[in-house]
DNA sequence: ACAATTTATGAAATCGATTTCAAAATATTA
DNA sequence: TAATATTTTGAAATCGATTTCATAAATTGT
């Protein structure tokens, strides 16, 4: 495409018989100038239809007024939702967000950093992909003086903003709330505990099951699915022992569909004979039948708290104090059919 | 945060004692530079952790390697979809790309592309807002020189590229599904009909209907529903009425949705005695009961054509020829149980 | 009315990569 | 070997907004 020339300040100026230096200081309400003259500007830059050139901005100022993202996948509900919550309020403040996939890739998140960078991004926020175990390339964003502020699958180790759910509290509770309905033997399919997430899952599970004095159910395998037919599987095999499970706490809302279609396959009852706790809250969760008990992460106000977190703290902040501190994000558990039945089964405790 | 210098082509200029013109030439493998040269200057660069200035470059070259990309709402799932596929394929070829999000208002609409001509982006990509019925912002793109693609919701009468889905076919296709299951008296749920995408479901839907001889049910007035709850209510209304109809096709799963539970409520059988149809295949319509036949849209590979689109086509294109065209992506008729009855329920037909 | 102060305005430098054009170095040919 | 062609290399201009600093204009005080 031939581009035409653009309009500049320079052009307001030679129209307006004033200089550029004069030209950019009205347009940005600048001390300096009168209202007079930023009113009549700012109306000749409407009649011309004038643009103001960002790349030229940030190349004299170092910032961007862009914020990079990077996220394992854009278009996981949970993701997107984090990402909906930043824009709201990257909009609000005129910036802008760039959006990276890391696809769970370790290479692809290192590249999305490095580009970011390359772009003058004033703050990356990212959740590491599953790969991820190295943080040099987390170091290079600090290296580089860009803000960076972690959200849910974060590396503890860096000097950082971090946002994340109380992962073990709501696991905690959401266990708890197992055992009141007269639970006993509940399994768990989680995720790869090297991902904080996860392990932090595991972790209230197990505190739960411990607090109540419950046997933990198979602890010695760990079963790690997050898709539905992976969860599938684990459950058709858990189900059709001897001691079979009465409850499965999952670390996904797939994985607990996966034992929802497993348990009826093997004409489980659900919740009468085996209650079901999922994780994360999606949408279908409160439509399938049986409804889905599950636990909310609120997503949107991770992506909301991270955004606020970069304009009311860090930017305020011109002082360089500790580039670091922990939000915590409660989530909210969601009892819904299959956890919840009114009645305990029997009055058997498993021996102690 | 104190900015300390960034390393610049001129630092590794004087490290090599060569210019920076030789360096910069040296980075991007320009044929007047040796092997040799190309290789000290990478790897000097390396070593002393040279990031390129992106910002640098766009201005003196106009261009960003940005593609914006305008849709209502980053976390619905047909966008979350099709922005994904857009970033796979800019990933592939390093471009990024901004993403902004117009909540359904037309202010917001315009403030983005707005932005994004700031921005200096190469291409624009939008899916319009339900408040769009103007399109002086879109040619303020054009008169930008911006490439400009629009998907799914679409105004047509803008010299652009187009990326849609086959929406009439796809409604017909699926409404003549319905009849061929014998069912007689199918209404619809669409959306606001200004929105092209679903005035050519609604189309689909009275042409299968006339092709079969069929009486339009309840053609005077236009049920316009999107949501789960608005559909409830108009399918609660409609199924109480003595002559019901006894399928429904909606314009989204969500309205399917709704129509399901209004039928639960009724204790109407599906699909026995109410087939349902829905429109656009989320990810729950496959796992709720009934299982929900609808109508994939392919909504990853929307955004992958449009990026394909964007570089095998317009960016090849060095003479501009027309920059319009359209591209049509066929849905996918998904037939589950709600719409699925082997024998219909009985052999009347409605007077002709 | 004149000096002192304040306010308004513009010239020029700057950010860092790209690119043009000319000069220097090298290779080729007669 | 001298003349010509080719290849390397660098100086300087450029993109457009911002910002510093100096000067011009207006205002104030005496």
């Amino acid at each position: 495409m031939n581009k035409t020339k653009r309009i500049t300040i320079y052009d307001l100026a030679k129209e307006l018989g004033i200089s550029g230096s004069y030209v950019s200081r009205a347009l940005n309400d600048h001390p300096t100038t009168s209202e007079k003259m930023r009113e009549m500007v700012k109306q000749k830059a409407k009649e011309l239809n004038y643009k103001h050139n960002t790349s030229a901005a940030n190349l004299r100022q170092g910032n961007s007024k862009i914020i990079g993202i990077i996220v394992p996948k854009i278009n996981e509900t949970f993701f997107a939702n984090v990402i909906a919550g930043i824009e709201e309020i990257c909009s609000k403040y005129k910036y802008h967000i760039i959006i990276c996939q890391s696809e769970e890739n370790l290479k692809k998140e290192k590249e999305a950093i490095d580009t970011l960078i390359k772009q003058n991004v004033d703050c990356i926020m990212i959740s590491l992909s599953q790969e991820t175990k190295t943080n040099a390339h987390l170091l290079d964003i600090l290296a580089n003086k860009i803000h960076l502020i972690q959200f849910d699958r974060v590396d503890e180790s860096v000097e950082s903003y971090i946002i994340k759910n109380d992962n073990k509290i709501a696991a905690f509770n959401g266990v708890e709330h197992l055992i009141k309905m007269g639970y006993e033997r509940i399994a768990h399919i989680g995720g790869p505990v090297y991902l904080n997430i996860y392990a932090d899952r595991k972790q209230g599970y197990r505190e739960a099951l411990l607090k109540a004095k419950h046997t933990l159910f198979d602890d010695e395998i760990d079963n790690i699915a997050l898709s539905r037919t992976d969860a599938k599987t684990i459950a058709l095999k858990l189900l059709s022992k001897q001691d079979r499970p009465d409850a499965f706490f999952t670390s996904s809302d797939q994985a607990a569909l996966g034992v929802i279609q497993a348990a009826k396959e093997l004409n489980i009852s659900i919740p009468k004979d085996l209650g079901v706790l999922g994780f994360q809250d999606e949408e279908f969760s409160s439509f399938i039948s049986p409804n889905l008990s599950s636990i909310n992460q609120q997503s949107k106000q991770i992506g909301i708290s991270a955004a606020n977190l970069f304009f009311k703290t860090i930017l305020k902040n011109k002082v360089k104090t500790t580039e670091s501190s922990t939000e915590i994000i409660n989530c909210e558990l969601m009892i819904r059919e299959s956890s919840y039945r009114k009645i305990a089964k029997k009055f058997t405790k498993t021996p102690e």
